[in-house]
DNA sequence: TCTCACTTTGTAGTTTTATTACATCAAAGG
DNA sequence: CCTTTGATGTAATAAAACTACAAAGTGAGA
């Protein structure tokens, strides 16, 4: 269908719907998909048990304009399914394994969540925090320390910007919601009572409400304007990583959505704050 | 280099070692992957204006049997559809590049990172970390948020963790430092006069220095151990971005590898502490 | 500055691979 | 039992890739 969707489960859904030869083809390409992506169309059709006129055909029934771009889309589809499987880490992993392993099951994830940014709500979100008066970053948790971050990047806008961590504080901070004021939920489930609860609270203010959580979570049920993400997060892990990072990285679509959105002339303001710092460092050589 | 890493990146890496007609084809190559692994032999020549043998010894030199094959690895490099060479937002970017942008310089240096990963160097870290009997982690600006999550995963552990962001907070943690204590800072440009000054101070007491920072800076030189990131920070941004992202995952890569070191001991406790969260969400359907 | 050795690059021919046109075969309907 | 339609294979053709070799360029030493 869709050029980008997996080759081999389109294959295999299709397998029924086939004739003989055809089936056979796509029996000996399912069998070994990967020996298929390096084999000539004369080997894969002797190991179909057909001609290779034949497996010309079966290419272009499947949207293929011949048997090498064939290959080319099979060896794609052979990537991401390799690709997109997060391998976890097992206790007999040693140095040479675990941390590789953790810094793909990174980039696996910000790869997914790349290809189905919802961009449209990003923008809206942008809208919302250039418009704001005062903007709270709310989370617990992991998602505190992500919050602390973007605090240190919202900031720099000459927005008043608060984090706050303490569930009771938030409330207290929700009950004087004014218009203009945005609360920014962080959670990765987008289920912990006192956060929603807190988003309620809000509701009932003038204030408006935007959220990085998970689609369809009460959290998101609670706010004007939510960013969905679904970072599979492997649940059989015991710390969370993957989600946070996710989490960081819209967080920095959003904090440059507002640079472009008050444009040039927020960049004298940014490096001197930048600029700010060198004091308090050693010189470098560079 | 090695087998799994990024074809583009690996091409462009080589880039200053080639002679003429090479260059010629990388760029070539470069310019438009995607259209790369659609051109025959022929076709690729006349765009990069060499000769197709040219270009067939090119695809030789990177360990590719011939051009097809070529073709076939890098179509898989292009999966992940990442730009290979981080492109810097400009201010006349929308809302349909930039976000992909900042992805994809993240997942870059997330690979760059992955790829030359001081693993000695970790396990030494794990092994301090081990074995500490308290674990202080200092980090200023935006490795404060760092250093809050560092804490967020270390706590689990049952080792007293301790996370500072007052300068002044430092120095006296820092003079109480006694043998069994873990002071690990994190710092990005490695710079910071204050956190080096507590470095130092640290190391007149009996406490073991970590640090998580730039490769030769002055932190770095007054750590007992220091894990080097080289991570190009894009000097042309305003806000930091990719460099913290890279020391979260180091310090996951940290923290598994303490989990690991602990053995299936520690799996019930970090279960117990997973599940003590599970009352304070609102029940998921699944 | 010339020459020799060596490297780089291109040309032309060969081989391999893929595609097309067409013939044959098998199954279904009259 | 013949006809028709669709499936499949054969063989010829076209395209692509590869190889051997020749020419052009480069640099070191005489």
């Amino acid at each position: 269908m869709n050029q980008d969707s997996n080759l081999l489960s389109e294959l295999s859904a299709a397998l029924p719907g086939l004739n003989k030869s055809e089936t056979k083809v796509a029996r000996a390409i399912l069998e070994d998909p990967e020996a298929a992506t390096r084999s000539s169309i004369a080997v894969l059709a002797a190991a179909a048990g057909v001609s290779e006129p034949s497996v010309n055909r079966f290419c272009k029934k499947f949207g293929a304009t011949g048997f090498p771009d064939f290959k080319l889309r099979l060896a794609r589809s052979l990537v991401s399914g390799v690709r997109y499987i997060s391998r976890a880490v097992e206790m007999d992993d040693d140095i040479d394994t675990y941390p590789k392993k953790l810094f793909d099951n990174t980039i696996t994830a910000l790869m997914l969540a790349r290809d189905q940014l919802p961009l449209a709500d990003i923008e809206r979100a942008v809208d919302y925090l250039a418009q704001a008066r005062q903007i709270y970053f709310l989370g617990l948790g992991t998602s505190a320390a992500v919050a602390r971050d973007a605090e240190h990047k919202f900031f720099r806008f000459k927005v008043p910007v608060t984090t706050c961590t303490d569930p009771l504080m938030h409330r207290m901070l929700a009950a004087g919601g004014r218009a203009g004021d945005v609360f920014f939920f962080i959670s990765h489930t987008g289920r912990t009572e006192t956060l929603v609860e807190t988003a309620e609270l809000v509701r009932s203010t003038e204030a408006t409400v935007v959220s990085l959580t998970a689609e369809g979570s009460p959290l998101a049920a609670a706010s004007h304007l939510s960013i969905d993400l679904s970072v599979a997060e492997n649940t059989e892990e015991y710390l969370p990583m993957t989600s946070r990072i996710v989490q960081l990285v819209v967080l920095d679509v959003l904090a440059t959505g507002m640079t472009l959105r008050r444009g040039e002339s927020i960049l004298p303001h940014l490096a001197r704050i930048k600029d700010s710092l060198k004091s308090t460092r050693f010189p470098s050589g560079d």
